[in-house]
DNA sequence: CTAGATTCGTGAATCTTTTCACAAGTGTGA
DNA sequence: TCACACTTGTGAAAAGATTCACGAATCTAG
C-alpha cells in the first residue's frame, strides 16, 4: 500500500484494462480471482495483485475480489466517480470523432465547449455545442469551469494553445498533436500520436520481414 | 550494435520522434548533436546515443551527427523506405478521421481497400474508394495484397475481423478497438485506446486533486 | 604538428518494473 | 474440530531501462 509514492504509467494503463474486464461481468455478486484477471488481460496474477495492492489491499485470501466492490474501488482509482468538464479545441476531423465517441460520455467526460480558428467553422452547431472563436477561450475556461481539453489542432497552433489552457487555469490536456507540449509540470499531458503508433507498427513488420 | 537483440518499445518511440526533430529542420547538410536533438525531445543526449547505438554507431566524435543521413537511416530502421498496403476495418468516424489524416499517406500508407459491416454504409464513396461488404475481406486481402489493417469496429467484431485478417495473412493490425487481440506472437498488433488515454489523465489529475 | 574544445559510443552503476516464492488468511467438507 | 485446497499480499530476487562517466575520435586554430 503506498497511497504517495510514484506509481508505474503501466499500472495504470492495467488498472484501466482490468476495470474493463470486470464492466463485461455479469455475476452481480461474484468474485474473480487474480489469475482470473490476468487471463482476461494480457499479464501474470503475480502482476494484477502487485498493481492492485498500490492502493490498498482489498482481495479476500482464498476466495479472491469481490467484483462490484473492485470495479467501485478502481473507478475511484482513476478518478472515474465524478464528471470531468472538457473543452475540445480544433474542431477538425478526429477532435470531433473523439468528441462523438460514446465511450467518451459514457465514462463522465463532459464537453462543454468546442473552439475553432478557421472562420468558416467557427458558429457550425455540433451536438447541443457551437463552434467557438479561440478569442473567447481564456473567459469560457472561468465561465464554464473547464478543467481538461482535448487538444486536436495542427502542430504548429499546439504549443501556443497548450500555453494558453495553462494559463487560464486548466489542469489536463489530452493532446493529438503529434509535438511534445512544454508545460509546467504539475499540468499532466497525455499523448496520443497516430503517427508515433504507425511508426512503431511499421518497425516491428519490417523486424518480421528482415528476419524472415 | 545489435540487430538481434530486443529493443525496447521507449526506445522506438523516441526514434519516431527524433525522426520527426529532424524533419522540421533545415540545413541540408548541417550536423546535430546528441545533446541538441535531446533538448528537442523530452530526454538525455546519454538517452539519445544509446537509442541509436542499438543500430549502428552513425555518428562523429567531436562533430555529431550528420542530418541527413541520420534522417535516412531513421526512416529505414522505422520501416518508412517502403509502401504499406493497408486497409480500413470500420468505416466509422475514428477510422475514416485517419484515412483522411494527411501524415498517413505521407508516411507511405496506402488505403486500398475500406470495409463495414453495416449495409448503409457498403457502396458509399470515401475519395476514390467504395466501402465493402466484410464477406469480400478475405479475397480482397489476397487480390490487393494487403499487409497492415487499421481495425476500428466495435469492441464486440473486433477480435473475429482480428481473427479472419491473422488467417488471409495480414502482418500487423493497428487495433482501435477498446480490447486486447488474442492473435499469434508473429503478428504486431499496435494498441491506440483512447478510453486507456483519458482513464490515466482524469487518474492523474484526481491525484492533483487528492495532494491539494 | 600540437593543444584544446567537442562529442560519440559504450561498459558499469543506478534506478525501475516485473517475477518469484511463500507465509498468512479464508472457506469447505468430513 | 481438523485437514485440505485456494488465493491474497508482499518482501526479495531477477530482469529491464536509464543515467553516468570516461576513453577514443574529430575538428579548429595557431
Amino acid at each position: 500500500m503506498s497511497l504517495t509514492k510514484k506509481i508505474p504509467a503501466s499500472t495504470i494503463r492495467r488498472l484501466s484494462h482490468y476495470l474493463r474486464s470486470l464492466e463485461g461481468f455479469e455475476e452481480p455478486g461474484g468474485t474473480v480471482s487474480s489469475e482470473e484477471l490476468a487471463a482476461r488481460g494480457q499479464t501474470t496474477a503475480a502482476q494484477v495483485r502487485k498493481d492492485l495492492s498500490h492502493f490498498g489491499s482489498f482481495g479476500k485470501r482464498g476466495l479472491g475480489y469481490q467484483v462490484d466492490e473492485l470495479r467501485t474501488r478502481l473507478r475511484r482509482i482513476l478518478g472515474l466517480d465524478r464528471t470531468w468538464r472538457v473543452a475540445l479545441v480544433g474542431a477538425g476531423r478526429i477532435g470531433l470523432a473523439l468528441f462523438e465517441y460514446p465511450a467518451f460520455r459514457a465514462r463522465g467526460y463532459e464537453c462543454v465547449a468546442i473552439f475553432d480558428a478557421d472562420p468558416k467553422k467557427v458558429g457550425l452547431e455540433r451536438g447541443k455545442l457551437v463552434v467557438r472563436d479561440p478569442s473567447d477561450f481564456e473567459d469560457a475556461v472561468r465561465e464554464l469551469d473547464i478543467e481538461l481539453i482535448i487538444l486536436a489542432v495542427p502542430a504548429e497552433a499546439a504549443q501556443e494553445m497548450a500555453g494558453r489552457a495553462v494559463e487560464a487555469g486548466v489542469k489536463g490536456i489530452l493532446n493529438f498533436a503529434p509535438i511534445r507540449l512544454n508545460v509546467p509540470p504539475r499540468v499532466p499531458v497525455e499523448d496520443v500520436n497516430l503517427v508515433m503508433e504507425l511508426e512503431a507498427l511499421s518497425f516491428a513488420l519490417s523486424q518480421n520481414e528482415r528476419s524472415a
